[in-house]
DNA sequence: GAAGGCCTGGAA
DNA sequence: TTCCAGGCCTTC
């Protein structure tokens, strides 16, 4: 169980879309009073955007687009956080000492906490942007349609056109967005398709079945998504709900839950995948 | 479409 | 001391 802290907090899209909706509970209709950047590398290149102007606007919702946050801010501005992989949004008592790693934080008007976003190994990401699409970060701009929103057919139709490995499209935000290398995993194991296997080569069936895996591991994990980041707060190394959740991911040299042979774990694109070489094909 | 870079903490 | 984890961007 060593070894699993940043695994449990890493944010992929079920954690993102609970912190979302608590974010909204919390701090719609409230006024930012104050914006404070620490650190100017979590803001895209080509400079620090005019943040300090966000002070006075009233936050009006608070939703998930792929894995980004956005706030949308009266006047037609949109905060956009992109958590990375160790990024964290944490409503904190002001008087609290700052943490380290924090880069960004915001004060709201009769809101004794403070909003932080804190990312101890800056892959995150913080932008501002007026309200139109066009004006959007060029991540958002380029997402592809969710899980939810592509027909079988299109997809198995999109897949059967292209010739990269199944699992770099899984991982490619702009043919469908939502799955990061945990998922991508997971859905593929489900679906019985080797991660190294072209998108071509596999079966119209077997993508449908894919279609209808990453939905449901997505939803899945959406549902546990709150006690995921629960479990990540009270973990005394025991046990987590979160690992009994992963069928492939992070259990190389382990048995498979199926059918109990050896996970095998194969390197492709700087990324780690694990498959059972039984139960996919 | 593949590969490297970013970045840091933790494990080996 | 070295290696590894990961999403996204840039470069080849």
């Amino acid at each position: 169980m060593k070894g699993n802290r940043f695994r449990n907090l890493m944010p992929e899209l079920p954690e993102v879309q609970t912190l979302a909706g608590e974010l909204h509970r919390s701090l719609s209709g409230r006024r930012i009073a104050s914006a404070a950047v620490r650190n100017e590398l979590i803001f895209p290149p080509g400079g620090v955007e005019p943040i300090g102007t966000i002070a006075g606007r009233r936050v009006e919702s608070v939703k998930r687009m792929g894995k980004f946050i956005r706030m949308n801010l009266a006047g037609e501005t949109i905060l956009w956080v992109h958590l990375g992989m160790t990024g964290q949004l944490l409503l904190r008592p002001g008087s609290a000492p700052a943490l380290t790693h924090t880069h960004f934080v915001l004060t709201f008007d009769q809101l004794p906490q403070t909003l932080s976003f804190r990312d101890p190994r800056r892959f995150g990401r913080v932008a501002l942007s007026s309200s139109r699409p066009e004006d959007f970060p060029a991540g958002v701009r380029r997402l592809g349609p969710e899980p939810w929103k592509v027909t079988s057919q299109s997809f198995v139709r999109l897949c059967r056109r292209r010739q990269a490995r199944i699992k770099s499209l899984l991982l490619d935000q702009t043919f469908i967005s939502g799955l990061g290398n945990i998922y991508a995993d997971e859905s593929l194991h489900r679906a019985g398709i080797r991660p190294l296997r072209r998108s071509c080569k596999v079966s119209r069936e077997r993508l449908k079945k894919l279609l209808q895996a990453m939905k449901e591991v997505l939803e899945e994990a959406i549902r546990r998504g709150g006690s995921s980041i629960d479990d990540y707060r009270r973990l005394d190394g025991s046990r987590g709900g979160f690992q009994q959740f992963h069928r492939v991911y992070g259990r190389g040299g382990k048995h498979c839950l199926s059918c109990r042979s050896e996970i095998r774990t194969v390197k492709f694109s700087g990324r780690t995948s694990a498959f059972c070489p039984r139960c996919q094909h």
